[in-house]
DNA sequence: CGAGCTGTTGACATTGCTCAAATTTCGTGG
DNA sequence: CCACGAAATTTGAGCAATGTCAACAGCTCG
């Protein structure tokens, strides 16, 4: 809602040559004699807690990447109810366009660093460097993937269960190896965007959190931190598939 | 079950020239002239109402587009719950692969034929013509769109509103054209493969299907057969976004 | 004609939702 | 640094939508 960091088409002096997420996005297929090229079509925007990235059926202009921060991806219905679709996190992409417009909302969630490329200058890359279509699509698979599991998970799973699966996501991504027996989490997320995440109320979602502490499976030292203090005794109540 | 028409691999006369869905399928992207390479990659196999094409996890060495029949793709819980993911029909794509592995397992749901080709014969197509890479990430680019709608179904409408989402889906990909006031739609799955994916149970299926009835929304003239005398009706009752 | 599915209907149980209030957290200004 | 107000989270009580279990009906295939 306060716009102070709203310094939108600011080009920051950041290059692709040294951006830390390069090889968890897209550009990874861009090699590195090519880097100037995909710098010179890039450009970079910041965007303050909750403020809007795009709205969904907005005409699409431009494709992202997150460079910095939390993203929420999210759908409505005519009445106001919401349903998110992802949370994004540094390196992944959004932008998936439907007949030139969006085909979901974006916001962010905390202070949030996207890096922009307009949409016709993505497919002149794409002609180029056939090697990035690839890692597109590659991407778009392991996302259709997760859409799959995460249909599961509305459709069949029980809210504990929901709650469960939703943190040992968020621990795997952390981890990446998972080797750990425990976790510590960091949910930048409001409880209500979890509850819209998971197809639940924020009540559910609170009083989940409350049970799970309660029964030792889970510690919370604060509302937005978790610890997992046993991965395994989780990963056993979640109804893993 | 009964595996009278299982003649896996058995080549089928009706070249890719002819193939009615080809324009549906991925293999719109071939042109003309090279539609003979194309057909010497492809063979055809036959699959019975109820039989299995594919498990979730299995090694994955082929990818499929659906010749003819209604296939159900899925994915389970350890303790048997099942979601169903998506209803294929003529034209579509399966095969998703995550890591040499299939995504969801697939099964036929009435006389289905599919036209099989090796993933590695597909590599070697997508290197030879970049247009039909174009078109699979277009594909999966709109099975995410799909997806997504999905995920705003199953965590956020009732169970009237998911049936009445549910019977609009069918009759817009009948209709095409959405200029028509009323459809007639042939369901060929059953109510318990409805309720597996609209995340409800048989009962809730059937006793909504019944209340639609008695409120004069749709007829059920049999219980795979559901005509919609008012689709615009419908359309104000499902909630659409 | 009878067995076995699939679908429908009924009675009841339960999960998760609604509404409401208490509590905690956090930012702002004094 | 502390006080205040707004917002987020938690907790409580009651309820409604949907699930569970059971019986019944209708259809299909031997």
């Amino acid at each position: 809602m306060t716009d102070a960091q709203d310094r939108s088409s600011n080009t920051v002096a950041n290059a692709c040559e040294r951006c830390s997420v390069r090889h968890r996005a897209m550009c990874a297929a861009v090699d590195f004699d090519h880097l100037g090229a995909l710098e010179q079509i890039v450009s970079h925007r910041q965007f303050a807690p909750g403020q809007s990235i795009f709205d969904e059926s907005e005409p699409a202009d431009y494709v992202y990447n997150v460079s910095n921060g939390d993203v929420r991806l999210y759908k409505l219905l005519a009445d106001g109810r919401r349903q998110i679709t992802g949370f994004l996190r540094p390196g992944d992409f959004l932008g998936l366009v439907k007949q030139d417009t969006y085909a979901y909302g974006a916001e962010a969630i905390d202070a949030v660093e996207l890096c922009c490329m307009r949409i016709v200058d993505l497919e002149r890359l794409l002609r180029e460097m056939p090697a990035v279509r690839d890692r597109l699509l590659d991407m778009s698979r392991d996302e259709l993937a997760a859409a799959q599991e995460q249909m599961l998970l509305l459709g069949r799973k029980s809210a504990r269960e929901k709650v469960l699966s939703f943190l040992l996501l968020r621990a795997r991504h952390d981890l990446d190896l998972d080797e750990a027996e425990s976790a510590a989490l960091d949910l930048p997320m409001s409880r209500s965007d979890i509850a819209d995440y998971l197809g639940l109320t924020i009540e559910t979602v609170s009083r989940t959190f409350t049970s799970l502490k309660e029964e030792g499976l889970i510690d919370l030292p604060s509302a937005q931190h978790v610890v997992l203090p046993n991965i395994e005794a989780v990963e056993a109540a979640a109804s893993a598939d």
